[in-house]
DNA sequence: TCCATATATCAATTATTCATGATATATGGA
DNA sequence: TCCATATATCATGAATAATTGATATATGGA
């Protein structure tokens, strides 16, 4: 992940309706929603919509499969761990305690345990 | 952290020179760097770093402190906790080890290990 | 007080991005 | 093949953001 992809995904998610989007899609899981669900949801048109999908596509923060007419929509995790490797690179001034907080929080119940 | 918040900060890291700014001061830790020091680095001329780094300040990603003439920034690693807990909030339709990974692989050498 | 240094703000031009209407493509069923 | 449904693409005007030269503010020292 190059300086390159981490700018697009972050102008990616810095519009309101792409953000939504990718919530709802982290929070619907491996399930994923079809397009045309995250639209009503949202309540977006259909053009806006599929624009932003393919911005989010198009930025390695979802990834999708054709389901009959229908287009099924996830949130890629990977994604989002190449974003946060790449702000956090070789941070704290080699002092790995200072940041340990800033990732300390994270929602799905993970947490930082001490080291076994 | 609201979405209006979140999204100002997305915004502030998808500019290259700003995306930048910040992982100088990632990486500089709690030592930080003073306004000039940053420009000169990254050559970018003052007035478009002064604008720069209010950009990222209003967001919520640095803090600064004044130091005589010059100004000294830091990054906020609260500010990334805001951000990355906002985005993976209620996450993978409530299975947390799918997104276990994605945060598995963080730089700072801090790693997730198996609950106590 | 006067000057030099460091940073911030302003106004204006240029460049990007967004939503939209119209239209195209793709799939499934009759 | 013909039609309906689901999604994608295109062209365009409107809104937003970025950079720059000029200038203002703030601090320290003589």
């Amino acid at each position: 992940m190059d300086t390159k992809d981490v700018l697009t995904a972050f102008a990616a998610l810095s519009q309101e309706t792409r953000l939504e989007v990718f919530r709802l899609l982290v929070q619907a899981g491996e399930e994923g929603l079809l397009s045309g669900e995250i639209g009503e949801r949202l309540q977006v048109r259909q053009n806006t919509m599929s624009a932003n999908l393919s911005v989010l596509l198009n930025a390695g923060l979802l990834r999708n499969r054709r389901e009959g007419r229908s287009v099924r929509y996830f949130a890629d995790y990977d994604g989002v761990r190449g974003l946060l490797g790449y702000l956090m690179e070789d941070c704290c001034g080699g002092k790995p305690e200072l940041c340990r907080p800033a990732i300390d929080q994270i929602a799905c119940d993970v947490r930082i345990w001490p080291r076994p």
